[in-house]
DNA sequence: CCATTTGTCTGACTTAAGTCAGGTAAATGG
DNA sequence: CCATTTACCTGACTTAAGTCAGACAAATGG
């Protein structure tokens, strides 16, 4: 199973990059080293900012001025210095540049749409749907999930998203409680789910009992909903519960988050009375380890 | 729809050439230019004709050379002889090129595993399923069908393997009709499917009746069963038929031919009495158009 | 207001990857 | 058995892609 899965992972790589690389030499087509192209098609979608780019490409900067020169002599670009900072350039198309890019988009549609065109209808819906899940899942595994101190930035930053959510969603608001005394945050388990550094989920266990721990503050942000980041949160913690010696895990929520209520119910929590005198909470969830 | 089946392709060929990227990169890690990694990836991999590899990898022969010489010195390849032709030669990894093989190996996996293991276990099923299904389409998607003289070689390659596998099949054998006249061959719309321009299928129409047309010897190599060759022969078959002017199209068949009948009976086609008086025919069909 | 940092640039270099024009020896076809 | 083809090789070259050290001017922080 385990084998299998990593030879379909290095067997799809290994097709979809030759695949891919026959597209990418389409770009190649119009006479034009690849990074230039590839630059010239940034531009034209709309990264205007030079350092930003330079970062996100990963490029050297020498040679990314040298491209920007390139690119310049052929009076595809513009550069122009930043209203804000004179020392920083703004990167533009001109009218032969927008031409040139939209020539790009036309061959790169033309690409995909001749790969479409040779299976049937069926086969096409069926590719793009298994083409989204690959995607989805992807981006799914790019975030990665940490143990975190409760009261780093990050955490606090997260947490601060999370409490906003819920005075939005929440009939009554909502008011945070008081920050936790040291004791207890010694005793948290805090996890941080992170996209490329940035912060995009959190959840946290606490002990309630001697073999009883509780489950809080789980949140994702809004831009990852759907990837299943929540899911593995709960996973990691109630593994860490697991390793803590608790048998049971409960966790409280209020009426009007629905998605988290139908999570818990399949996960495997059931409903229980009452535990605590959280005002905000409307229901009451318990699962045996 | 269309817009959106393209973008989707395009955004899929971006996101993965960036994980692809990624992954390539680590073949890097071993200090070795990738294209001789690759090369000694391929040797490893059972490719021991020389011509045939350079053919495959689509390198210049000078270069290849140079490549192999490298990987010699590196003490990792021999090259030696080939038995039947001095002029040939055949590659060899040595103890210490099975090693680096198996080093190579080694990074793949983990990298696919790395890959596999960010996820939860029902995403991991989720993401081989979604890319055995792309892989299974863009294998299929190479296909591609075209006319063809019904007396081409290419045509007879297939009818060939057609009638062998009906003689396989059939309990009684089979015994292929005389060829036909020069008149009927005017009239015969005749389809083959290749891949890498190696035929792997085929089908033809002809006229039965002035509005009524016949679907006759739709073939699929073993190698690309369900990958829906024959759908789209059908596809096509049928749109030409339309095309003449053919209200409804007929085919007989034989009774072992079960995965056929299924096919035909899912694609509309109805069973009707039988229609002509070929001996092999145990099942006739019609579909209105 | 001055030392330091930041954002961009130039020049000099390297490496990977590949092309092209021949050259040699074995095989092959008439 | 000889002219031609085939399979591989070498040497001389090119291009893309990138690295690195340092230069320069604007911004910034004390």
């Amino acid at each position: 199973m385990e084998r299998e899965a990593i030879d379909q992972v290095r067997r799809f790589n290994r097709l979809v990059s030759q695949r891919i690389g026959a597209l990418d030499d389409d770009f190649l087509a119009r006479g034009r080293p690849l990074s230039e192209a590839r630059l010239l098609h940034e531009i034209g979608s709309g990264h205007s900012n030079l350092s930003e780019l330079r970062e996100q490409l990963g490029l050297d900067s020498g040679y990314f001025a040298r491209l920007l020169r390139s690119l310049e002599s052929q009076e595809l670009v513009e550069t122009r210095a930043a209203p804000q900072d004179a020392r920083a350039r703004t990167l533009h198309l001109t009218a032969r540049g927008e031409e040139e890019f939209a020539a790009y988009e036309g061959l790169s549609d033309a690409a995909a749409d001749n790969l479409l065109q040779s299976l049937s209808e069926t086969q096409q819906n069926r590719l793009t749907t298994a083409m989204a899940e690959v995607e989805r899942l992807l981006r799914a595994a790019k975030i990665s999930i940490a143990l975190e101190d409760p009261r780093s930035a990050d955490a606090a930053f997260c947490l601060g998203e999370y409490y906003a959510e819920l005075d939005r969603r929440f009939d009554s608001g909502f008011v945070p409680d008081p920050d936790a005394p040291e004791e207890e945050y010694r005793q948290t388990t805090f996890l941080v789910a992170r996209l490329k550094n940035n912060p995009v989920g959190c959840g946290m266990l606490r002990p309630l009992d001697h073999d009883i721990g509780e489950i809080k503050r789980v949140w994702t942000a809004a831009s990852v909903r759907g990837l299943g980041v929540a899911s593995r949160i709960m996973d990691r913690l109630e593994s860490a519960a697991r390793d803590q010696g608790c048998k049971r895990v409960r966790l409280d929520t209020n009426g009007t988050l629905k998605e988290a209520q139908a999570m818990y119910r399949k996960r495997g929590y059931r409903e229980i009375p009452r535990y605590n005198d959280n005002p905000f909470a409307q229901h009451w969830f318990e699962k045996t380890l």
